[in-house]
RNA sequence: GCUCGAAUGGUGGAAUUGGUAGACACGAGGGACUUAAAAUCCCUUGACCAGUGAUGGUCGUACGGGUUCGAUUCCCGUUUCGAGCACCA
């Protein structure tokens, strides 16, 4: 019987639907295992062969851990919210659902032609207000919390939690009415800025007022701060979501703009989204890149008087050493300090220093480096020295991180330096020997010198000493206090867009108001234009019916906006990585429509054990779904502080473009092998026409109208084309599409072929010339499967027959475990061969065989495993184990090295002993050709049982 | 600039973590079957040298050193490529 993969392919797809192969239900008698893969955003342009990559590899170990006895978890959905799907709507007027839900369909067809075992029920859309419900009500949780280290009230017993927790704002709201903020700095409590107010103060205020300043210490809060504007898209952007100044969607240039936004703060979680890398099993240079974007830096911060003044402000350093060599101070020029500081006679010199930084964009900044800035007219009190230093104003000082002002230290920071030499300020090394006079000596190591103050020297300590003496100086003297610093910013999150989450917030005498948790979820409204509007507002500003009305709790037309009982609703949408910071949870419980996800399935799935997807999201939904979920484990929603336990980064699949060569100003082509002797264009060309590399004419004619009547100068009969590795893209002809090679050669044949093309983790090129090999082995497991079934053996199965089995198990299992399917395969293609080889016709050998290659080929798989004479699906076998006995060798091999080289000896039995082998080896019985003559000086018993004897 | 990671035939990539480098596949070459093609099967395939031949020898894992009986693997230095961060004080 052939295998005929297009029958067997469609035979199992219809099969697993119908009897329902990958449904999951909650079994507490079953060990769990949570499989989840980055679920995908649905584009226009459909799958290519690099989206399933990572489904494939994590479709494997599903499946593996199901036929170990797990109860597995993988389940499959759609970002569906985002960027293509709004701007389609603008061209066309299209309804983004409309487009989306066509394109889902798609996605949908291509993924079931590829044979995965997602549990569809489970299936979930960030657009669907079910979903998004959720998403909301996480908002809303936010906005009532704010966080702090410890409790604000004490536990009787004093002891107080340390790590940092969210908690409810009304917590903090009976703090302010009893203390104000007296006392609140002790408590740790994470803030946009430092407030100072009484209990009588706050009691005083109106409402409106309180609830402007619990903005301040709300984990979603509403402020004012810089954004990435990106005018052309008209919206801001994340950090993550601007690349080197323009943005990461279209490369779109991106500008600072003051804005009123929702933001997260996130930056309250930097110290537990750093330690809690060290309990997940991530790679290493993804956890670098979160550290990084983390960016923790231990420091200080210390306190500057003005001269001839009563003002002071804080600096923030981390060389705390080199407080003898400040012989400038540098404002942000965003600094509000900026204008407090500045002096009449040097006002008309800042103002125009200040306009010409305004108009610089991030990109500006960074393309060209020059050193620009202007003298303030202040001077600052040295508190070490009592030396006044003057006070500069630059755009290199930024006004974001830190406290937006720096001491500048010229001998031993290189910006420093360069600021100095420019305006010609002194440099004042403090390093024994160091040579100041090209660069400055910013490495923290050496002997310090040049620092004695009045009551405190630093002179002869290593950098490190000086460190921590002047941070314990500098605290003991009261002049500022140790301080740790996080690169990492609050997430804004206000999107001036129409296709994402609506906040369920409206608004009353100007400050934002939560609507009721029971009337959630608040949809999306429909609007006539996807565009601003006039007046510059978001698109929902587009929006008739959308007014909150208090007294029925809905959502009423704007026209019955009275400000009494009818208020707007807000305009702003949910950026993209709101609805996929959560999705893992409802995974667990789809179809709850009482909670996010119940406690017993969420007891019960715990976490996700293994996470595929890729690593352009490290900084992005990675960190925003690890914070989302620490939020959630604050309030107890969810289990688990870590939302990932294990994570692998799939590699992009890149593009294999071909290349055909025409002569200059003519119409005829030229062979790869032929092309230097002309004058010859490249131009691309459908790698779909093409086939290991050779140009399929006609269809090349048929391609273009213009090629038509073209000409080839061929080699041998062939017309060879040009490749090269290009990213994967519709321009260059490069796509491969899956639903071409499943017609062509099967799913099971891809799924191997992708996981055969090398380790799953390493960008590679797509490249179809090898594919034929995986077909092949699948067509030579399948004779050998049906000589088995048609001599159906019954015997017990040889020792070289068992051999070649256990081998086998042994490799898979061992190659699945550490995701090394690329040499996974390899060992069933060798057991295949050997298996043939032996002529082996035994059931015993043929079944457990199917069992190992189901993860791999599941159609192919079920279809044998049918024909073994099962009913059920090969999915509920169980996965075999390997046994020692079976794979020992039957001869050890003797090595011998003298002169600095090796050679290898005779084989000999193996269950001879060591000290047999040993002096078989010195009575030179085994290898006369290389011991004669010799005189052994050792004999080494080396791991596997090989002898290393070292001769002279 | 800082921090990670990588470098192996014509190609993708193996090598049990210090033990026969190049598994397996692609490509290429040769052969069998066939009227022919497709399909299938078999052999050769890192480089160089010697030999009619089986075979033997030398060099080979980016480069230069080191440790070791033995290094793709460990250590030091260099080069190249990739990734992340980047006026972050």
């Amino acid at each position: 019987m052939e295998y005929n993969f297009r029958d067997i392919e469609k035979k199992w797809r219809q099969r697993w639907v119908t009897q329902q192969t990958y449904k999951v239900t909650e079994d507490p008698n079953r060990q769990k295992f949570y499989v989840l893969n980055m679920f995908p955003y649905p584009s226009g342009a459909g799958l290519h062969v690099g989206h399933p990559l990572g489904y494939i590899a994590s479709d494997i170990y599903a499946r593996y851990k199901r036929l170990q006895g797990f109860n597995v978890l993988n389940p499959m959905g759609y970002d569906a919210y985002g960027l293509p799907a709004e701007q389609y709507a603008i061209q066309t007027g299209q309804h983004p659902a409309i487009t989306t839900e066509a394109n889902i369909k798609r996605y949908r067809e291509q993924l079931d032609k590829i044979g995965f075992c997602f549990d569809w029920s489970r299936e979930v859309r960030t657009c669907e207000p079910g979903y998004y419900h959720w998403t909301q009500w996480a908002f809303q949780k936010m906005f009532g919390s704010f966080y702090s280290l410890t409790p604000l009230t004490p536990s009787p017993k004093g002891e107080g939690e340390t790590s940092g927790k969210a908690r409810p704002i009304e917590e903090l709201i009976s703090f302010f009415e009893q203390n104000g903020t007296r006392g609140l700095e002790e408590y740790g409590v994470a803030q946009s800025e430092e407030l100072s107010f009484t209990a009588e103060e706050w009691n005083a205020k109106s409402e409106v007022e309180k609830q402007q300043v619990l903005m301040n210490y709300r984990i979603a809060y509403l402020g004012e701060t810089m954004v990435n504007w990106c005018p052309e898209l008209g919206t801001v952007l994340a950090n993550d979501e601007v690349i080197d100044g323009v943005s990461a969607r279209g490369g779109f240039p991106v500008v600072q703009k003051r804005m009123k936004q929702w933001c997260l703060r996130v930056s309250a979680y930097a110290q537990r989204l750093l330690d809690g890398l060290e309990t997940i099993d991530w790679t290493e240079s993804l956890k670098e890149t979160q550290r990084n974007w983390i960016g923790r830096s231990e420091g200080a911060e210390v306190e500057f008087k003005v001269k001839d003044s009563d003002k002071s402000f804080t600096i923030f350093t981390t060389r705390a050493d080199t407080m003898f060599g400040v012989t400038f101070m540098v404002l942000a020029p965003e600094s509000d300090l900026v204008q407090e500081l500045t002096t009449p006679e040097q006002k008309a010199a800042v103002d125009e220093y200040l306009t010409y930084v305004k108009k610089r964009t991030e990109r500006d900044r960074i393309s060209d480096r020059k050193v620009t800035g202007v003298f303030s007219g202040s001077y600052a009190i040295n508190p070490f020295t009592g030396d006044a230093n003057p006070i500069w104003i630059s755009e290199y000082v930024l006004a974001g991180y830190g406290t937006g002002a720096i001491m500048a230290v010229p001998a031993h920071d290189s910006r420093d330096y360069a600021f100095a030499k420019h305006f010609n300020l002194p440099i004042i090394p403090l390093i024994e020997g160091c040579d100041v006079s090209e660069e400055s000596f910013d490495a923290k190591e050496g002997i310090v010198c040049n620092s004695q103050g009045k009551d405190f020297s630093l002179n002869g300590l290593t950098v490190k000493e000086a460190i921590a003496a002047t941070k314990k100086y500098v605290k003991e003297k009261g002049l500022g206090r140790v301080k740790v610093n996080y690169r990492l910013r609050d997430a804004i999150f206000s999107r001036q867009r129409y296709w994402g989450e609506p906040f369920p917030v409206y608004y009353k005498e100007g400050m934002p108001q939560m609507i009721p948790e029971e009337c959630l979820p608040l949809e999306l409204p429909e609007v006539d234009k996807f565009l601003p509007t006039e007046t510059g507002e978001p698109p929902l500003g587009n929006a008739k019916k959308w007014a909150w009305d208090t007294k029925s709790n809905s959502v009423v037309d704007c026209s019955a906006i009275d400000n009494v009982t009818v208020f707007p609703l807000e305009l702003n949408t949910m950026p993209g990585f709101a609805g996929s910071s959560a999705y893992y949870l409802r995974y667990m419980d789809p179809h709850n429509d009482q909670a996010l996800v119940s406690p017993e399935a969420d007891e019960y799935w715990q976490a996700v054990d293994l996470y595929v997807g890729g690593s352009e999201h490290a900084t992005g939904h990675l960190i925003y779904s690890r914070f989302w979920n620490k939020f959630l484990f604050d309030l107890g929603v969810s289990c688990r502080e870590e939302p990932f336990q294990k994570l692998v980064n799939q590699g992009m699949i890149q593009g294999r473009s071909n290349f055909v060569y025409r002569i200059k100003d003519t119409n005829t082509f030229v062979s790869l092998g032929l092309k230097d002797q002309y004058d010859v264009t490249p131009l691309h060309v459908d790698v779909n026409i093409v086939s290991a590399d050779v140009l399929d004419i006609e269809a090349f004619k048929a391609w273009r109208p213009e090629y038509a009547t073209a000409e080839f100068i061929l080699e041998d009969g062939k017309y060879i084309c040009g490749w090269a590795v290009e990213k994967m893209s519709k321009s260059m002809f490069n796509v491969v599409n899956p639903d071409m090679i499943v017609e062509k050669f099967g799913a099971d044949t891809l799924r191997l072929y992708e996981m055969f093309l090398g380790p799953v983790e390493q960008a590679k090129p797509w490249d179809t010339n090898g594919i034929d090999g995986s077909h092949r082995f699948l067509k030579k497991f399948w004779n050998l499967a049906q000589t088995i079934l048609a001599q159906s053996n019954e015997d017990a199965p040889t020792a070289a027959e068992l051999k070649s089995l256990h081998k086998l198990i042994k490799k898979v299992t061992e190659d699945i475990e550490n995701f090394s399917y690329n040499t996974a395969i390899p060992a069933f293609m060798i057991a295949t061969n050997e298996l043939s080889q032996l002529n082996c016709t035994n059931r015993a050998i043929l079944e457990p065989m199917v069992i190992l290659i189901a993860p791999f080929a599941p159609h192919f798989a079920e279809e044998l495993w049918e024909q073994l004479g099962h009913t059920t699906s090969v999915c509920d076998a169980q996965w075999p184990e390997f046994e020692e006995k079976y794979l020992v060798e039957d001869t050890v091999k003797m090595m011998v090295a003298f002169n600095g080289k090796t050679r290898f000896g005779i084989d000999f039995p193996a269950d001879a002993d060591n000290a047999t082998i040993e002096a078989a080896a010195r009575g030179h019985e085994l290898t006369p050709k290389y011991l004669e003559g010799k005189q052994i000086m050792k004999v080494i018993i080396v791991p596997k049982r090989m002898i290393n004897i070292v001769c002279k």
